[in-house]
RNA sequence: GGGUAGGUAGCAGAGCGGUCAAAUGCAUCAGACUGUAAAUCUGACGCCCUACGGGCUACGGGGGUUCGAAUCCCUCCCUACCCA
């Protein structure tokens, strides 16, 4: 299901088989968190060069709700599902709401509390409580007929205290074991083979400590899945990039099975991550940052490439030095808003608030992390 | 011609004797954003400086009252609406 060589540039590259095709690593994967890339259509996405997505386990429980996602009826010899819902068929990777326990739960406590029994989650729609267990983590990610899956985990901020960490390790071990026991349960009530089951993930937790990173690691691969994620936040809290972290972890996954840094990151971090042996991102950035005015452009001098730290920049189109600049936002780039539009314009469309912006904007940073990880995997560009 | 209400920073609009270089919103100028509570959030926004402090000029113009005025009085100019 996963076969790796290592590239010349270090990291690896190799593919990986879903139940909706196959996808070669390593890759980026935009955020659509409740069913959708913010402001995108299904065909702009394409049009970026996209094959897979993230979707939210937590945010598509409260809406539309599972209730809803289970009568999605079928379309085009689709089964019914999120694929349907949203109008994609390509491969939808669910993460399980684990991240909005830190996201929420531990930067707000009145979000919600942690017991060994699961999550106690407050809406964020209507403050209505509700428990995600392992068990329904995994259950609503059937539901929602995702192709690969996470096991709900327990992630923590990274200055937590060391108590604190190991207990969140020991959770999140005793939660992907029950994790992996719903699954086979619903693999076998839904009578999938390996063929038809989607895949499962499970996720590294351990701070910054290297030692309870391995202990994770370790402990999940011993129940066995078909990948593992690295978890938690892959920067200190001033922002340094925790290397060592992401290599021993690396490490401590085996080299047969596909290792998904879940949430990374940066361009740059994401060059970083690969050359330390992790094969799938996601993260909102492209897209957040897009909408924010902040685009990211190639070195004009060197073009699509990886080398130095140098090799990109950002602009904030918004900044007044665009007002009267008519030229492309980055002409080595072969997205829609590069072609067709100027910066000037571009500005424009961010200072009159046109959803315009940010779709243009997406769009050309989704282009631009599609072809990094182009790069990465050594194909022409 | 008569009456009434007003004239405050780029705009709108608070303040109506000291704690006012002046609330708030918008606009403007920057910054942040990493498994999306984010089309969000933060900062700056009269001028000058040895800048978590100090100086200067300011609330239509001019003149007063007062220890002290954007705030009170006089006068002039202007605006809106109403009546002739």
């Amino acid at each position: 299901m996963f076969e790796t060589v290592i590239s010349p540039g270090g990291g690896r590259v190799g593919k990986l088989m879903t139940r909706k095709g196959e996808m070669q690593t390593p890759f980026f994967m935009p955020d659509a968190t409740r069913a959708s890339v913010r402001g995108l259509a299904v065909s702009d996405i394409q049009e970026t060069g996209v094959e897979a997505l993230v979707v939210n386990t937590y945010h598509l429980y409260l809406q539309p709700g599972i209730e809803l996602m289970k009568r999605i009826p079928v379309q085009a010899g689709s089964i019914g599902d999120t694929h349907a819902f949203m109008g994609w068929n390509g491969p939808l990777l669910s993460d399980s709401g684990g991240y909005q326990i830190y996201s929420l739960i531990h930067k707000h406590a009145e979000m919600g509390r942690i017991t060994d029994e699961g999550a106690e989650f407050r809406s964020v729609l209507d403050g209505s409580k509700h428990l995600i267990t392992p068990e329904r983590a995994i259950a609503i990610q059937f539901d929602l007929g995702t192709d690969m899956m996470v096991c709900l985990d327990d992630p923590r901020p990274n200055d937590a205290p060391k108590e604190e960490i190991e207990a969140a390790v020991d959770r999140t071990l005793r939660w992907a074991q029950r994790c992996r026991a719903e699954f086979d349960r619903q693999c076998e009530m839904r009578s999938f083979d390996d063929m038809t089951r989607p895949l499962l993930f499970s996720v590294v937790q351990g701070g910054m400590y290297v030692d309870e990173r391995q202990r994770c690691a370790h402990g999940l691969v011993s129940i066995g899945f078909d990948g593992y994620g690295f978890g938690g936040r892959h920067v200190d809290e001033e922002g340094n990039f925790l290397v060592d972290i992401l290599a021993e972890t690396a490490a401590a996954i085996p080299e047969n099975v596909p290792r998904f840094a879940l949430g990374i990151g940066t361009p740059s971090d994401i060059v970083r991550c690969h050359a330390l042996g992790w094969d799938m991102f996601d993260c909102v950035i492209p897209t957040r940052e897009g909408r924010h005015g902040r685009l990211f452009l190639w070195t004009p001098e060197k073009g699509v490439s990886l080398n130095g730290s140098d090799f990109y920049r950002t602009i904030n189109i918004q900044n007044e030095q665009f007002k009267e600049d008519f030229s492309p936002v980055d002409p080595t780039c072969d997205c829609e808003l590069c072609r067709q539009y100027t910066r000037a314009y571009l500005k424009h469309l961010f200072k009159v608030a046109d959803p315009l912006a940010g779709r243009l904007a997406s769009m050309h940073n989704l282009r631009f992390y599609m072809r990094l990880m182009k790069a990465l995997r050594g194909e022409e560009d």
